[in-house]
DNA sequence: CAATCAATGAAGCCTTGGCTACATTGCCCT
DNA sequence: AGGGCAATGTAGCCAAGGCTTCATTGATTG
């Protein structure tokens, strides 16, 4: 007896609660990303520069990075600079490629770049690998 | 004497800046949406089905429709259904018509349709207006 | 070597958007 | 007409991510 093929697509109220669940990780991956270009620039990521980067003020950045710490994705002592562990370093490479490919996707498709780069600082974070993937190829082709 | 041209791309501060202040309408632009659904549907949106279709308790909805009302996007009397305003109902068509092109363009671009549905939930409070018209453009050709 | 000042930390405020628990209302049906 | 129940409202909690203000610390430099 043929069950009854439940729907491949998500229902909606699934769709919505999978984008506020992709929300609550973006502001993480943004951090992350920067921690590692500052790392790179200048051997650690200090609060100040990665608030002046993120436009937002010391203490803001300050909780973020206690987030960080607290999920395990970077580590710092007092007033010593921030850094990233295995798993934040990981992350960064992936957020950093992804944010990469999809500028190249909207570019591809006929966006201005300037504007890509500004669109794809949000979208980037629901884009999914197998979206990511896609991309690839057909950046590719 | 020929002034500096300045960056035409955001500085980076700025990037992060209109990514924050996009996703801070985000939420309303999806219950401007779902809403002008469920009046097409029903003739009224209830807070229960909007709730529902939203995946969230019937207080977050409420709350959410008494921050669409204060915006002057929706009105609605105690007890009674939530309507658009003519704000609200402009507002919820192009959000609606983004929200497809953006799906064409996933689609087109090789992404799986479940999937597009899935990751243009989030993706699509980004698009800016000249990026969704490279996306028709390209999606003419 | 010490003073100054920039950087960091700490405290506390706000809004948004989640939630649960409970109170109220209005509508349907007997 | 009235009771019961589903829908709505209300209160109050939490976490995240903004902010300002003030305290502390450490590094530069005179
Ligand atoms: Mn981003
Ligand atoms: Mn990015
Ligand atoms: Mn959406
Ligand atoms: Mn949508």
């Amino acid at each position: 007896m043929p069950q009854s093929k439940p729907p491949v697509e998500a229902s909606l109220p699934e769709r919505f609660s999978h984008a506020r669940n992709v929300q609550a990780n973006a502001v993480m991956e943004d951090y992350v990303e920067l921690i590692s270009d500052l790392m790179a620039e200048f051997g650690e990521a200090r609060i100040a520069d990665i608030a002046q980067r993120l436009g937002v003020a010391h203490p803001t950045a300050t909780k973020a990075v206690a987030r960080l710490k607290r999920e395990g994705l970077a580590v710092s002592r007092p007033y010593r600079g921030v850094f990233l562990t295995d798993a934040g370093a990981a992350l960064a490479d992936k957020v950093r490629a992804r944010h990469r490919t999809l500028v190249d996707l909207l570019v591809a498709v006929g966006v201005p770049p300037e504007v890509a780069e500004l669109d794809a600082e949000g979208m980037e974070h629901h884009v999914s690998d197998t979206a990511l993937a896609a991309f690839r190829a057909f950046l590719e082709k």
